[in-house]
DNA sequence: CTGAAAGCGCTTACAG
DNA sequence: CTGAAAGCGCTTACAG
């Protein structure tokens, strides 16, 4: 049997309510009494029984509060299916999730959905978090009054967020530059199809293609970069006149979204097939093209883990105080072609 | 609050003790009660609160017992931290691991070892199953005397047991194709070597591969089929030969073991590179073969996931009863490259 | 500062 | 067949 809370109060001669309040640090104890419990609990290397917490902890009940932008964004529905199985998990723990679905990326707009959290009273914050001053004052001001706060898919630079769920997108562009580079064997032009240059997310996805185009495909030339503003029309427009202007082109690197604009593109211009194509995620529009054979490779980012990490990681610091072992949790960089793309 | 047991005792005005036996089919209640106690329960809705059943079991212990052949194959150590994953997850719910290791694949002795288990009185079995009549008898004994049965990694056809957990050997097979379509751009040669053409999974990643050739690239064709019996030193030997034979051989598609031995054929007559070459999982020789550049890509089949998976399915079903949604568990189909090998 | 008691939801001998 | 009681490991008012 492992050692129980009553087997330290046994051999202590205390109760167990005394040795409940060394070990989780409450007050009410003498500095002798604390000192001696504290060394049986080392001696016999006392770890507690989590179903034992869970059960007490019924009485209470703990809500995580939820961040999600724009609710029509297919991508973040899997996300949403990470979260559900996460809180399925820990229903019985009484873990309850209060979603709040922001209609903009404005950072004002966020930064009030934070302060509504604060002002109810969530135990935790789960949140896709906007990078702006005004939001990382908001998550401090959270972190210091205990409450922790863990991001996903986007993370927040320098602030005390608990840690950040989500792919290394320097990484993730690396290995947009490999496949590239093995479709072109190695030589040929490529165009980048990205967002927007504001956006930090698509330029690290270029960085670390062009870091692997410049080491490893010497022979291959990136000929022109071109923003879609994330979206199809701009990007069916562009990718047109990208097109005509270089009638040679091998391979199209999209970084974000307006996938289907520009693929739209190339085939108006009789060019699917010929003019290999690399595209990030899979919403529904993607994962056809792979399906049709138009697109070669799209890169995903692991949305569900994206989701129930999170919860998980806020729900076993609220049970037992652990902290994550890293603060960035990368997840999978998770190549699909059109045979797996189903799985 | 949930319904909880006392709330429909209070109603139904008898005993919580009553009522467990009523919704969990225990004898020693007339049907008169039992009846209006299902009635309740229906009406409210009850679900019972998987930490209070855990705390109570935490008297008895449940076990349950793994065998894994071979303790020298590397890649059976990421499914065995899968299952560790899983056990520290269950640890507080008083469920335990017994690992069994075979020496060999010998259905003789895998018997042995499951009715060891019986004997010893395990709670359920996880295993990477070999595929024999005699061990399919053994599982159906097993699960004709209420022990159920997972198998991962390999299936055996025709059982009574639960699931499988594992990869789709053809659908990967077919991944593997059109990789190497993309790779040589929908044309050449390419020779398959493979481990035996006596085991079931080699066969099955040859005909998948076959069959997306056949379809979408018949420019390429399939050369060779050479066996290697997964082994290193005849798979550098006869890769050897097949590279002097088929001077513009322009790739190699490797279908279990003796990857390194192909590889050094390849470098020893100075075409690594050049012949592209794709395989399967993540041992380390694998590993350092692709961050080289000379393998293009491997392909996983989330060994992690073949192991944890198992172990939480039987936990789910011993705690409550509850049955997998299907009994093929397919684990994904893990592409990778130099880039993110090492995620 | 310290301890005894009640309680979280469920199960299990045991007495009647 | 039925119910009262004790118990799983931990927490929390409350009394002293």
């Amino acid at each position: 049997m492992r050692v129980t809370i009553r087997k330290i109060a046994e051999i202590a001669k205390v109760s167990r309510g005394t040795v409940d309040k060394v070990l989780n640090n409450r007050p009410g104890v003498s500095d002798e009494i604390r000192q001696k419990v504290k060394e049986i609990a080392e001696a016999l290397d006392y770890k507690p029984n989590i179903i034992g917490k869970a059960l007490a902890y019924q009485k209470k009940s703990v809500t995580i509060g939820v961040i999600i932008p724009l609710e029509e964004n297919p991508f973040f529905e899997d996300i949403k299916k990470g979260i559900d199985a996460a809180h399925e998990e820990l229903k019985d723990f009484g873990v309850k999730i209060d979603y709040q679905i922001t209609k903009s990326l404005d950072a004002q707009e966020q930064y009030n959905v934070i302060k509504h959290f604060q002002a109810k009273g969530v135990s935790a914050l789960a949140m896709a978090v906007i990078n702006h001053d005004l939001i990382r004052e908001a998550i401090d001001d959270m972190v210091d009054s205990k409450i922790p706060v863990v991001t996903f898919n986007t993370d927040i630079i320098g602030s005390k967020r608990m840690c950040f769920v989500g792919h290394d997108l320097v990484k993730s562009g690396k290995v947009a530059g490999e496949l590239m580079g093995k479709l072109l064997n190695g030589k040929g032009k490529v165009a980048i199809i990205t967002g927007s240059h504001n956006i930090l997310a698509h330029n690290q996805r270029i960085d670390g293609f062009k870091k692997v185009m410049d080491e490893d495909f010497s022979d291959i030339k990136i000929v022109d970069i071109v923003e879609n503003m994330d979206q199809d029309s701009i990007s069916f427009e562009r990718t047109l006149i990208l097109l005509e202007n270089i009638a040679d082109l091998n391979g199209i690197y999209i970084t974000g979204a307006g996938v289907s604009g520009a693929c739209k593109a190339l085939k108006f211009l009789g060019k699917a097939h010929e003019v290999k194509v690399i595209s990030f995620d899979f919403v529904p529009e993607t994962v056809n093209l792979v399906k049709e054979g138009i697109i070669d490779f799209t890169i995903g980012q692991d949305p569900f883990e994206q989701g129930y990490k999170p919860i998980k990681i806020l729900a076993e610091y609220l049970f037992s105080g652990q902290y994550p072992e890293v603060n960035h949790i990368q997840t999978k960089i998770d190549i699909r072609v059109k045979e797996n793309i189903d799985i």
